[in-house]
DNA sequence: AATATTACTTGTAAATTGCAAGTGATATTG
DNA sequence: CAATATCACTTGCAATTTACAAGTAATATT
């Protein structure tokens, strides 16, 4: 997939770029939850924890999709639900997530060690897993697509 | 610096405790022209390309101030003059910025090529300078208050 | 003494967020 | 097969946050 230009940004720093896209208080932890939870309809993305409203859920998913960060497709069992997915750019956002948890788990005080222990005894490993777990639902989904 | 219990959060996770810290639009672009730029007055801050308004920048230096990431101290020489510098809790945060512009730098259209592509050839290197020398900073500052 | 610089604060309009209550298209149940 | 439930939203509105413009107080310079 070829980089868009994209709208105007503020900066051409690529650091801007992702602060446009990510910074604010919901979305990685919409990534967060398709990632480690394999959360991929709406319902589910409602069950946070830290309880997003509808309304910014739906905004959310809709620029998620417009950045290219996730795609959707209906459900083939129940044609009521949809599907979200990570694309190839969403699985490399694994990375930005590990380093985030990592850096809060250092300095603050937080819950899911377990999950920060993986991350820091092997980071590789980790990354890797996440990519393999991806990367098999993807696959499967060109299967079913191309039967 | 032990880890503070913080104020009641949306919830245990860390990724949410980084995202409340760091979610906005500009609280990481800030540490980015402190960690790149050596940005370290009020009025180097405003001079960011992405144009922050004043009273958001006060605001935004005043949280990284609460959150432990910067510190501030006067300016010996020029009364009037705050210095704001990064704490050892700030410097960590540099394999997150890392990963943020490696991510869009792949995936987007994006300036700024050489650091990507210093930070890309050795992301271990990157690190170690940026480590380094606000290490020097700090200790020269620790020295100057002994002396 | 007058002007400039630095680090802010204040006021206000515009945009964004959070909450509650719909809505319409399917799916399930009695 | 009619009534109810589920799913993925949208709408309305108050509260919070942001952006822009215009101050202000404490130094510093000329």
């Amino acid at each position: 997939m070829p980089k868009k230009p994209g709208p105007k940004r503020r900066s051409e720093c690529p650091l801007n770029a992702s602060v446009e896209m990510l910074g604010d208080r919901w979305s990685l932890l919409i990534i967060r939850d398709m990632m480690l939870k394999g959360a991929c309809t709406y319902k589910t993305f409602m069950e946070c924890y830290e309880g997003i409203a509808t309304n910014i859920l739906a905004d959310r998913l809709r620029k998620l999709v417009d950045y290219g960060i996730i795609t959707t497709e209906p459900d083939p069992g129940d044609k009521r639900k949809v599907t979200y997915l990570l694309t190839e750019k969403g699985i490399d956002l694994a990375p930005v997530l590990t380093e985030m948890v990592l850096w809060a788990a250092a300095h603050e005080d937080t819950g899911n060690q377990a999950l920060v222990r993986l991350m820091r005894e092997d980071k590789k490993k980790f990354l890797a897993g996440v990519r393999q777990r991806w990367a098999q639902r993807n696959t499967r989904r060109s299967n079913a697509r191309r039967a």
